[in-house]
DNA sequence: GGTTTTATTGAAACTAATTGCAGTTACAAT
DNA sequence: ATTGTAACTGCAATTAGTTTCAATAAAACC
């Protein structure tokens, strides 16, 4: 799957560039499955391509948190992971008990979502959300 | 408002001390309104007690959290911040481009919590959160 | 082509927060 | 009073992430 080109027009007309190091990151992102963290990222990255500095993968981070191909979330360990936009919007319970994590649809969110929207005019960027509680086990 | 008493014995209970450390933080804690973090309680008791070190700030504050005295959250600036307990549960809504924050009833997002408990078993931790996005003027 | 402009990068400094450790303190049991 | 145990503290080192800045590479202009 080589969508590079559209990626590429994307940044383009909006200033951008698609550098060697954007690409590289870009694809390790999309190859990595699960939610990844820049450290791990930058790993992988630097297996085939030595020439990268980890600040550059926090930057390309930013930037495709921006062009909205990646989302962020904090999972409760203390680092922030990321995952590709065509894994689809979802949520996730993290047990801060047991550390077990429960997938949650998009959909449990929109009514807070149309809430928010509707009595303060607020536009919630809800994403890709961490919900931290107890799960029933650990209740 | 002197519940020190209180506090002492609810750390006791535990196996745990009310160090004069502890005593000097969560006094400036109960003193602040808004939102405060580590950094800021640390100046304040320093002025009045030298002898801090920030790192019991930080252990202060997750035993604090631990023990339901303050709610922890993330504003979106690049630190942590606290409230005391005594100011109720609330949320906050944060405006990414201006930056404002409008306060938020904790009532809004009982439907979630319900929903989550109802559908997942799941007993969620909305004490203080922040949810980010874009305000009705910045939209 | 050659020149100017602008985005991008790596390296190093820096910030917020956490952790490991060794020395100290409180407290309970002898 | 002495001892043993566990909690607590300060300090130094570490980690995740950001910022600053000079050098470089790409695009845009001539
Ligand atoms: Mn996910
Ligand atoms: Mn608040
Ligand atoms: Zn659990
Ligand atoms: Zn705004």
């Amino acid at each position: 799957m080589n969508h590079s080109g559209d990626i590429s027009s994307k940044l383009r007309r909006r200033g951008y560039r698609l550098t060697p190091q954007r690409m590289m990151i870009l694809e390790a992102v999309e190859a990595a499955d699960g939610h990844i963290s820049a450290d791990e990222i930058y790993a992988r990255v630097c297996d085939r391509y030595p020439h990268l500095n980890i600040s550059t993968v926090y930057r390309t981070f930013e930037l495709l948190k921006e062009l909205g191909l990646v989302t962020e979330t904090d999972m409760g360990d203390g680092r922030v992971r990321y995952h590709s936009i065509r894994k689809g919007h979802h949520h996730h319970l993290v047990c801060q008990n047991c550390g077990c994590i429960i997938d949650l649809d998009e959909a449990v969110l929109l009514p807070l979502k149309d809430a928010l929207f509707r009595d303060y005019g607020f536009d919630a960027d809800l994403k890709h959300l961490a919900i931290f509680g107890r799960c029933s086990k650990c209740r």
